[in-house]
DNA sequence: CGCGGTCCTTGACCAAGGTTAAGCGATCCC
DNA sequence: GGGATCGCTTAACCTTGGTCAAGGACCGCG
């Protein structure tokens, strides 16, 4: 059983698959389906044998850590069409973080195998993986950077901004998971995330139960950069 | 010309080299020779093309972004025997950071273009090379937690114990540059460095004009770790 | 309906570290 | 030798965000 029509042109659109192309992607999926998951069900868990990576075709999962103390740190939140976990498969066989789905969810796997095989086949393939990894890192570097100089507020802002569609303008965006999740992702607790939404309502945001709605997201991603 | 015994042996010792083996290494690196800077010369600017990496065979030298307002965010400090900017090449060919030595310094480069050609000839390269990327989002991950884990002191416990050769009974540290330096890499202002040095003096740790001296590094080590 | 659970918000309090400003020792350079 | 400058330290104060505790909105369920 292969993949529906939908399913394939979420797939098409991760970057990895759009360098390897169609006919090579379509022999590394094969023909096997993706796997359905209910909402808090592990993907898998720090220290697992990294033997393949992901796709999600639909729904939204956490790559997250959990400290020593107990304490989960969101690393990275996932949602359709993206994939993850490619690098770590490198890393001595071992995942370095724990990952797990916040919503209802439906996941492909891929072989670690084929993907080898694949990129032996066509070297050009690691340059894009390494662009891959280059641009994680870098957002990660920028990130350390925003948690040092940014203020709950702006990190809040520019959560929102990346989030919407739009530039500028009014704008609407839905939040399918708990905000709690959104907090640890943006590195504080549920409470400061409350008391800074409060303040982002003088700029114009709106917090409902499931979405915010933004008069202005030039506005907001300008006081996000300060 | 090419490089000296203890240069070599310097090179060899940095993951992406070993890698490598020496053969391909020897081939990328050709005869060129190292590069002679002097403190706070620049290395490269964000925004030029990333035509090359570097390896750092003596000295010392920073990556830092320019905020806008103009304050200078420290993203690492590279020493002797580490390798740099090897990701940047693959992304678009833009740097992402500044950087400039912190001290006298000698800096090999090594070309965009060999490399490509050494991964074309042996794709299994471009996994040992996605090892490394991995490494080093790894590293940033934990970078991350640690930043919201530990306190000042602490992180500055963690710093002394990563650069003392000794692990365990006293170890004196040279700080080849200001201080003010270490505490925007440790992300925090030069008072607050200050401030926690000051702490760190119950455990045994004397800071003088330009180094510093611990009495017990596993003492500082199991402080550091909570 | 009421009960309990989960998620979210609010308020009072507190600790860490940023801010501001002053002072001190070294070094540089006329 | 005597400013001037730079790097570092110290102290008083203030802002940020974490902690703790209480309460409110919504939901499922008996």
């Amino acid at each position: 059983m292969g993949l529906s029509d939908p399913d394939w042109d979420i797939v098409m659109r991760a970057p990895l698959f759009k360098a390897m192309g169609p006919t090579i992607s379509r022999a590394m999926i094969g023909d096997r389906g993706p796997k359905t998951y209910a909402r808090g069900e592990r993907i898998f868990d720090e220290g697992d044998p990294a033997d393949g990576f992901f796709c999600l075709l639909d729904g939204w999962a956490k790559l997250y850590r959990l400290r020593e103390d107990g304490e989960e740190v969101v690393v990275a939140i996932f949602s359709a069409g993206e994939t993850f976990a490619e690098v770590a498969m490198f890393l001595g066989g071992r995942f370095p973080a724990s990952c797990e789905t916040v919503s209802p969810a439906r996941i492909l796997k891929i072989d670690a195998a084929k993907l080898r095989r694949a990129v032996m086949d066509k070297p050009q393939l690691a340059f894009d993986m390494l662009a891959a990894a280059s641009m994680r890192l870098r957002h990660l570097v920028d990130e350390i950077e925003h948690l040092k100089a940014r203020s709950a507020p702006q990190r809040i802002a520019d959560f929102f901004v990346r989030q919407a569609a739009e530039s500028s303008g009014p704008a609407r965006i839905a939040l399918p998971y708990e905000k709690a999740l959104i907090a640890s992702r943006l590195g504080m607790k549920p409470e400061s995330f409350s008391r800074a939404l409060g303040k982002l309502a003088d700029l114009g945001v709106v917090v409902e139960r499931e979405s915010v709605s933004i008069a202005d997201v030039a506005r907001l991603a300008a006081f996000a950069d300060g």
